[in-house]
DNA sequence: CTTTCATATGATTATTTGTTCATATGTTAT
DNA sequence: ATAACATATGAACAAATAATCATATGAAAG
């Protein structure tokens, strides 16, 4: 049926036996697709997007973005904490205020290329 | 101190007044940051990013992903479920066997911009 | 039609994670 | 030093989620 190369039942194992071998000789190091998850899982919460968001247009104060968002300030100090570890924004204190910006040009091309992916999911 | 237009205190609202209005005219809707979130939230998996790295190479089926990844069948049906929703990949069934493959450009775009990122990252 | 095999689905469980509350740190002004 | 304010941090709690187990569906072969 399918043309080449069925071996042996699914036992949990290999199928396409040369395609399983095939694909584990080109897959990445697991550091890396650990390191990419967790990237990515950064951009997985709607807060932190909307952090990033509001700070397309200039840098903020920990309490300006509370306001704009409505949450509390320990809220968006939490989240900023993650976005800040993952090197996607930085912060500058002036005197009792900290003013976070966006820290990585890839910000804006991550959340463009999805923004493309909903508009032509919804197209289709 | 800062400059120009600090106003009243942070009581959870506007330490910067016209900064938080500005921000505010310019946010995108809500449902499109929280659809954003979703898409990402599936790609910050490493049992998902893994998945999507193995179609890379070519299409395969439920049981070869399981062997190449060391895991259950059933634990791989139900992430490509999820990959499957939000099309990232796409079902091609072929007697009792179903082929899985990559479903959008977008695929290759976001975890490129992401691992550019990850690299960028270690060399600072 | 019954069996076999590949895949899918539902329920349960364990873990992760975001928010809240209380409190601590750090900076400025009095 | 003390007070006031912006921000950060830790613990506790609630919600989300990925894996597992048991079982169901769907397709081919006998």
């Amino acid at each position: 049926m399918t043309d080449d190369n069925e071996i042996e039942k699914c036992e949990f194992l290999y199928v396409h036996e040369d395609a399983v071998r095939e694909v584990l000789t080109k897959m990445p190091k697991e550091d890396m697709l650990y390191d990419l998850a967790e990237l990515f899982k950064v951009f997985g919460d709607s807060t932190r997007i909307r952090i990033l968001y509001a700070l397309f247009e200039r840098e903020l104060c920990v309490c300006d973005i509370a306001g704009i968002l409505g949450l509390t300030q320990t809220a968006v100090s939490h989240q900023l904490r993650v976005l800040k570890a993952n090197k996607l924004v930085k912060a500058r204190r002036d005197g009792k205020v900290v003013f976070y910006s966006l820290d990585d040009d890839h910000v804006h091309s991550i959340l463009g290329i999805g923004i493309q992916h909903l508009s032509e999911g919804s197209g289709k």
